[in-house]
RNA sequence: GCCGAAGUGGUGAAAUGGUAGACACGCCGCACUCAAAAUGCGGUGGGGGCAACCCCAUGUCGGUUCAAGUCCGACCUUCGGUACCA
């Protein structure tokens, strides 16, 4: 052993605890810093190695920001409710909220072998009641809100205007689907993945893992709790300017809310006897107007039955029925083969500029959930149209004259308009602007700007979740839990098994579905909420963990979330769902009044893959994976931090070198023989190792020693505002290799030093600085100032380049002038060879650095 | 297909447009040791030369510049994300 750190740092994590070091500051009157870890899901399998990376970089900054006199808010917690408990109950009959109570007993454990400074009297757990009291609550806020359009914020849906038509007793019920139409959380038939074998739905992500095993999956419309993130789409979309994100994240954000610009036009259908029925399109092509040969519909777009032909109705039965039965990757390979299926539906279209018919089709390859479920073809310029025109043999009019006349069909770049009238001749953008504007004029349509974006699928028929504070009475009117009666509890059950009618385990509890509220009988909802819930305000909650009134307190919220939280720590997996849940909750929340932040999460970084030690994804069936267990146990938990930061940029993939910690393990033990001296064999350690006095010794050459101490404060500070933890630790060797060549540092430097290492190896930090003499913890220790002073040298070494390649080198005195330091150079014996009977077209110099001739 | 990130020694990697390879791993050597481990010290991109030194080298090909790993253009490869979004 090279150093006894399995003693050190059981000491000093039972002293951490005993004095409470990581408590929360209070004292409102300091500067905050609020870092932030993607809290994980608490598995059986335990913590793997690479949660420890980015929390370890948290804490790092967490301990300098406190060395720094801030106060710091450092919290875990447990995103615990989730499918895999709930599977294994299935299995075992053990209930969820035992598995998940050890599994959390075990992450808590393993976090705190590794010295995490935490104040672990904030942890929260998604499953308390106490917590999802208020995920509850969050959602009654959301179902009692409307978004306001015109203000573009949501308003308590007690402020919603109900149209006149609607007043009276007699229009109770339409006036409630009315307020239900305008709510955020709202009930539709959406489809979703239902397999009968299995008796429940399945998230996108699982379907495949299913077919593959041979289960049967199909899109079925069903009853489901949605919430209206689409309503915020432009917000979510704009507000990305204010938060200090890596580019691609914000990128994948920009692309997941999708926004397009086009315009909305609408087409009359041939011959309806009254009510005169029309389509609406959506089309980022409005030039392409005259182009439009044919239309297409979504499978199941609702207009289909009441305009086609009595002829073609079994025709579409039969394909709406194979629609159905595709799963995602067969609609996926569809695409890429370019083959389109569809049939038409026997009936006609109006083309709104030119009065011509225009057939209408239905076909799989427009979506019901984008747009409008219905498009207007244009075979000419779209490769889709193209393909389906091919093979339906449908007429293909070109309306765009690329620059490069030779382009083949289908053209779909920007370039002329021809054979459209209104704007022949134009350049694709003004065609844009000018058929819009005549639209309008018109009344045919409008300028409409699209999101992909999708309002959020909120139920799942599962057990393990949070139950949907909401019921209905015997006419199916929603009757929301009052604000007060919160928690809405989780039932106890023995039994998690679905209920096989697509309803959630919680259907099967009939005393718990069917209660009573002022005489009226009420069954409430089943499903519950997704996991996403509980992790879409958990950095809230950490600003008043004990608060029972409210989520936070205001104080504490304006206090802690001043600004957003300052650093969040987290895998890039939820570069687009979780953030995007997050910062959608904390809008509707800001919108009401509940924060005072526009953005959640000011600072993001996404830590890097750690790979097994093969170079591939670590996986218990490749057996690469390293449980921090086992390193922990053989080299302590001060070399597994510093090695993870060692390994390389924070934000990269990297893989796992078992030969690399040694060197860490190595760097460490050399600091500790450093201060303690070479104890050498553990027979020989003494049982209270005494300080290395030599080091403290006054140094030969203090001018050196403060040189490289100030570079070593400067760049370890500076790189851990960067978090370049790897460049920092190489500065800190740096330092020590310095130490070990010169043995004597002085008592100053020693001291210094060590308050540089203690965010990155605090268990032995605080050892040497117990050893030191010195009082406290070092974590509350001021962290060293820089001065700049130090590094100034009094000569630098001067390179010499011709033609730009090195061709000598010369020791010369800072702040020497260009044309001093030019006859240095041409001084030197090598450059004044190089130079004979050459002409010097022009010199170059770089002040304090280097001279350039150019000959 | 589209969007994004990245390609530097045997390996992990450093490098405000200004000395490419800091700091480590590995390897080689030396000291200590009966020996080994541990530890300490030194060497280590490739090629040439006894040497001083010289040449080559940051995925490929071009360009800008006195000067390019870094900036610009095209391409190749790898990894992520996404996918009939009208």
């Amino acid at each position: 052993m090279s150093y006894p750190f399995a003693e050190i740092e059981k000491k000093w994590q039972q002293y951490w605890e005993q004095n409470q070091t990581f408590a929360t500051g209070e004292d409102f009157s300091k500067p905050k810093y609020y870092v932030l870890d993607m809290f994980p899901y608490p598995s059986g399998a335990g913590l793997h190695v690479g949660h420890p990376e980015g929390y370890t970089a948290t804490d790092i900054i967490a301990r300098k920001r406190r060395m720094q006199g801030f106060n710091v808010l450092h919290p875990m917690g447990w995103d615990a409710f989730g499918l895999p408990a709930e599977r294994y109950a299935m299995q075992t009959g053990i209930h969820p909220s035992i598995t998940t109570k050890q599994n959390i007993d075990n992450f808590r454990r393993q976090l705190k072998s590794l010295g995490f400074s935490y104040d672990w009297s904030r942890e929260v757990d998604t499953t308390s009641p106490d917590y999802y009291k208020f995920t509850q609550w969050i959602f009654l806020k959301l179902f009692n809100s409307f978004y306001d359009t015109a203000q573009k914020k949501a308003r308590p849906i007690s402020e919603l205007t109900i149209p006149a038509e609607l007043q009276g007793e007699a229009k109770k019920k339409e006036r409630e689907n009315f307020i239900a139409g305008h709510r955020l959380a709202y009930i539709a038939n959406m489809p979703v993945n239902w397999c009968a074998e299995l008796g429940t739905v399945l998230a996108n992500e699982e379907v495949d893992e299913w077919v593959g095993k041979g289960y049967k999956v199909e899109r079925k419309p069903m009853r489901q709790w949605m919430l209206r993130i689409t309503a915020y789409a432009e917000r979510l979309l704009t507000d990305l300017e204010h938060v200090d994100w890596p580019a691609g994240t914000l990128e994948l954000q920009k692309n997941w809310i999708g926004q397009s610009t086009g315009a909305l036009i609408r087409f009359d259908i041939v011959g309806a006897t009254p009510p005169q029925y029309q389509i609406e399109v959506f089309t980022t092509r409005p030039d392409t107007l005259y182009g439009v040969t044919f239309m297409v519909l979504a499978p199941e777009h609702p207009l289909v039955d009441k305009i086609a032909a009595e002829s073609a109705k079994a025709e579409i039965e039969t394909y709406r029925k194979t629609t159905a039965l595709k799963t995602d990757l067969d609609r996926q390979l569809d695409a890429a083969k370019k083959e389109k299926t569809g049939v038409a539906i026997g009936a006609h279209a109006i083309h709104p500029l030119t009065g011509e018919k225009i057939p209408l089709y239905i076909a799989d390859y427009v979506l019901m959930g984008y747009g409008t479920g219905a498009i207007m073809a244009v075979p000419a310029h779209d490769e889709r149209d193209y393909a389906f025109a091919q093979q339906f043999g449908i007429e293909i009019r070109q309306v765009v004259q690329p620059r490069e006349s030779a382009a083949e069909l289908p053209v779909t770049e920007d370039g002329v308009a021809i054979n459209s009238p209104i704007f022949e001749g134009l350049k694709t953008s003004e065609a844009k602007a000018k058929i819009i504007a005549h639209l309008e004029k018109e009344k045919l349509g409008e300028r409409r700007i699209q999101y992909k974006l999708r309002d959020w699928l909120f139920s799942r028929q599962r057990y393990w979740g949070e139950p949907v504070p909401v019921s209905f009475d015997e006419d199916g009117a929603m009757v929301a839990e009052e604000e007060s009666a919160l928690p809405l509890l989780l039932p106890e059950s023995k039994t998690f098994q679905p209920a096989g009618t697509g309803e959630s385990p919680l259907a099967n509890l009939p005393e718990w579905v069917n209660h009573e509220k002022n005489g009226r009988k009420l069954r409430r909802e089943t499903n519950t909420m997704p996991q996403w819930a509980g992790s879409s305000w958990y950095y809230l909650r950490f600003a008043d963990t004990t608060n029972k009134e409210r989520f936070a307190s205001p104080e504490k919220e304006k206090y802690w979330l001043n600004g957003g939280v300052d650093l969040y720590v987290g895998g890039a997996e939820h570069a687009v769902l979780h953030l995007l849940y997050a910062r959608f909750w904390h809008k509707v929340l800001y919108d009401l009044g509940y924060v005072t932040s526009v953005e959640p999460f000011k600072k993001l970084v996404h830590q890097g893959i750690i790979l097994g030690e093969d170079g591939s994804k670590m996986s218990k069936s490749r057996g690469n994976v390293v449980n921090p267990d086992t390193v922990v146990a053989e080299y302590g938990a001060d070399t597994f931090r510093l090695y993870e930061m060692f390994m390389g940029p924070l934000e990269q993939m990297k893989p796992w070198q078992s030969k690399s910690i040694e060197g860490i393990y190595r760097f460490l033990g050399r600091v500790y023989r450093l201060y303690f001296g070479n104890t050498n064999s553990e027979e020989n350690a003494p049982a209270k190792p005494t300080l290395n006095a030599k080091l403290l010794a006054p140094p030969a050459d203090e001018k050196a020693v403060l040189k490289v101490l100030h570079q070593t404060i400067k760049k370890v500070g500076d790189d851990i505002e960067t978090l370049s933890l790897n460049t920092a630790i190489s500065q800190m060797m740096i330092f020590v290799n310095e130490a070990y060549r010169v043995e004597s540092i002085g008592k100053e430097a020693a001291t210094a030093f060590i308050k540089l290492l203690a965010p990155f190896a605090p268990h032995m930090a605080e050892e040497i600085w117990q050893a030191l003499g010195e009082k406290g913890s070092i974590a509350l220790a001021a962290w060293p100032q820089f001065n700049a002073d130090y590094l100034v040298e009094s000569s630098f070494e001067a390179v010499i380049q011709i033609n730009g390649k090195i061709r000598g080198r010369t020791e010369l005195a800072m702040g020497i002038s260009d044309a001093d330091f030019e006859s240095a150079a041409r001084g030197v014996d090598a450059v004044k060879a190089a130079l004979e009977g050459k002409t010097v077209r022009k010199v170059i110099v770089v002040k304090n650095k280097m001279i350039n001739f150019v000959v």
